[in-house]
DNA sequence: GCCAGAGGCGCC
DNA sequence: AAAGGGCGCCTCTGGC
């Protein structure tokens, strides 16, 4: 049985506490507490928590030992509901709602917070504590259980909401918990990869060669880190190129490309990943990125620096667990497709979403003929949107084998140029269109109706490229979106099934978790990634037969998994 | 000196 | 084979 109770900060450490009905509103007096933590660890009936924000509370708790089973986020709760509502660009505070709901000037939100690298204690920096009394923030809560009922599927929306809450639970534990990370690894790594620093400072060895070389093969000093300057040696060379992206220039023959290529890839370990940020980010054998659930509009997870979930493969070989310790790490294998079986309810692509094995394999029995790589780009260029291409033959064929399923994401695709909203499977919505006066300006430059290749003018007040655009942003929304619902559900899932182990969750991203644990512990960790899939499956969809298998690796280093 | 935007590239 | 979706973050540039 789940108990509430809610919760406010107070001044010095206290809290104001209330417990609450079945109805959402107190069955008894706010009561002020004087320690915070000793209100929670005291109350172990209590099952979920009603808050402002988890940012304000949780990391109070995790550094006095307490953990909570569940909690109600008001803050993302009311995040959730005002896309829902239409109301993307709304200010989403508890204060906001509040004076929606009683009809006073409605406070702009606070500017975001700017991680400082490394820093142990962003978490610890309050917003202004108590800005809400807690009678009012049960107020604005007993408006969004209201809300939460209008929605077309109430349930799926208040499911999103509390697994975003756990989310948000999430991102403070893997916050506290840090990724391991060997420092000394890294430089070796680093020193391997990059060369030796000289003394005076500026490019390691290995860069200023092979920048070397670049000027060398163009018979000029050239800085490949210089695009213009790249182009313009290209072009004396007899070469037009349109920018310096590596795939424009992976095909040239002219001796200049391997080391320039090589250069790019080594500048943006040293730069992104280098000998700073392991300065700035990695202390006491953790990596601490601040997770920011919900991030994007589509519902994954962003981090606020450090760059987390973009670590290059090759540096993860500095992610090495404990002694005795090992990490577990599962990826959610085609993710996507699996989702978008189960969204569409395509009974031939569900069939092939039935099995745990290689999916683009069982399409391309069933419509390419054994083409694995066909059928795996035709998939895939039905989720982002392609255009042009082989792409669009193989659309075709995969349209003739999985009707419904492309037609999920087609019309998504229609109801984005016709300037609608869209939403996930459990309702997270995507922003409104932009029009093309505001884009103006906003300085977003339009397309020239004059010029042929921008189409025929639109009939919805947007650039016909505008509206294309918008359309394959709400055709991907959908089952990345859907995907996000999904992972997150079985984040929440794993989290709960991981307590009273040693293993701590200590890294997510997208359709990939870590847990650090003893290494005794691994099979049962590898079991319970299972269980949570299962079950994420089964909340998020319904009765389906679409299975959400994990390639799990139980590893001694990051790197050692794939 | 600050800031926004562009170019580029890492991850999914 | 072509360059579709979502991000964060680095450098450099150019305007103020």
């Amino acid at each position: 049985m789940t108990e509430r109770w809610a919760l406010a900060p107070t001044e010095h450490g206290g809290a104001a506490i209330a417990p609450l009905g079945p109805d959402g509103r107190p069955t008894a007096p706010v009561t002020h507490e004087p320690d915070l933590a000793e209100a929670v660890r005291s109350r172990p009936e209590a099952t979920r928590w009603v808050w402002r924000d988890t940012h304000s509370v949780h990391p109070r708790l995790l550094a006095a030992g307490v953990r909570v089973d569940r909690c109600y986020d008001i803050e993302a709760a009311e995040t959730l509901l005002l896309a829902h509502e239409g109301r993307h660009g709304e200010p989403r505070s508890a204060a906001a709602a509040l004076a929606r709901l009683r009809g006073g000037p409605v406070p702009p939100d606070p500017p975001p917070r700017t991680a400082a690298p490394g820093s142990q204690s962003s978490l610890f920096e309050p917003r202004p504590p108590v800005d809400v009394s807690l009678a009012d923030l049960l107020d604005v809560y007993a408006d969004q259980q209201r809300r939460h009922a209008t929605t077309a599927h109430p349930d799926r929306l208040r499911l999103l909401t509390a697994s975003e809450s756990a989310g948000m639970l999430v991102a403070a534990e893997m916050h506290a918990a840090g990724l391991p990370w060997r420092a000394d690894v890294h430089r070796a790594l680093l020193t391997e990869l990059l060369g030796e620093r000289y003394a005076g400072g500026g490019e390691p060895r290995r860069l200023a060669e092979l920048a070397d070389e670049v000027s060398a093969a163009f018979g000029r000093r050239v800085r490949p880190d210089l695009p213009a300057d790249v182009v313009k040696a290209f072009a004396q060379a007899g070469i037009k190129l349109t920018s310096t992206r590596r795939w424009e220039i992976e095909g040239i023959d002219h001796p200049a490309v391997k080391p320039l290529i090589a250069y790019k890839k080594l500048y943006r370990i040293y730069t992104a990943h280098g000998w700073s940020w392991l300065q700035d980010w990695v202390r006491d054998g953790r990596f601490r990125p601040e997770y920011l659930p919900g991030g994007t509009v589509s519902g994954r997870w962003t981090t606020n620096g450090g760059g987390a979930l973009q670590i290059p493969k090759v540096v993860r070989r500095a992610v090495i667990a404990d002694p005795g310790w090992r990490l577990v790490v599962a990826d959610a294998a085609q993710m996507e497709p699996r989702v978008l079986a189960a969204i569409s309810r395509d009974p031939a692509f569900m069939e092939v979403a039935g099995q745990d094995g290689d999916l683009y394999q069982s399409v391309s029995d069933r419509a390419f003929s054994g083409d694995r790589g066909q059928a795996k780009l035709a998939v895939l260029g039905a989720i982002y949107g392609q255009t042009s291409g082989d792409g669009l033959k193989n659309l075709a064929l995969l349209r003739r084998r999985f009707p419904r399923a492309v037609a999920y994401v087609d019309e998504a695709a229609r109801a984005g140029e016709e300037g609608r909203l869209v939403r996930t499977w459990l309702g997270r919505t995507c922003p409104p269109a932009v029009n093309a006066a505001d884009q103006e300006e906003a300085g977003i430059p339009q397309d020239d109706p004059d010029d042929p290749a921008s189409g025929p003018p639109s009939t919805y007040g947007y650039t016909s490229s505008n509206s294309r655009a918008r359309g394959r942003f709400t055709r991907n929304f959908v089952v990345q979106g859907s995907a996000a619902d999904w992972a997150l559900l079985m984040l929440a899932a794993l989290r709960r099934e991981l307590d009273g182990m040693a293993a701590e969750l200590v890294f997510f991203q997208h359709d990939e978790v870590i847990v650090h644990c003893p290494r005794d512990e691994a099979d049962r960790v590898a079991e319970a990634i299972r269980s949570a899939s299962d079950l994420a499956g089964r909340l998020t969809f319904g009765r389906t037969p679409v299975r959400f298998p994990f390639a799990v690796a139980s590893v001694e280093c990051y790197a050692d998994a794939k």
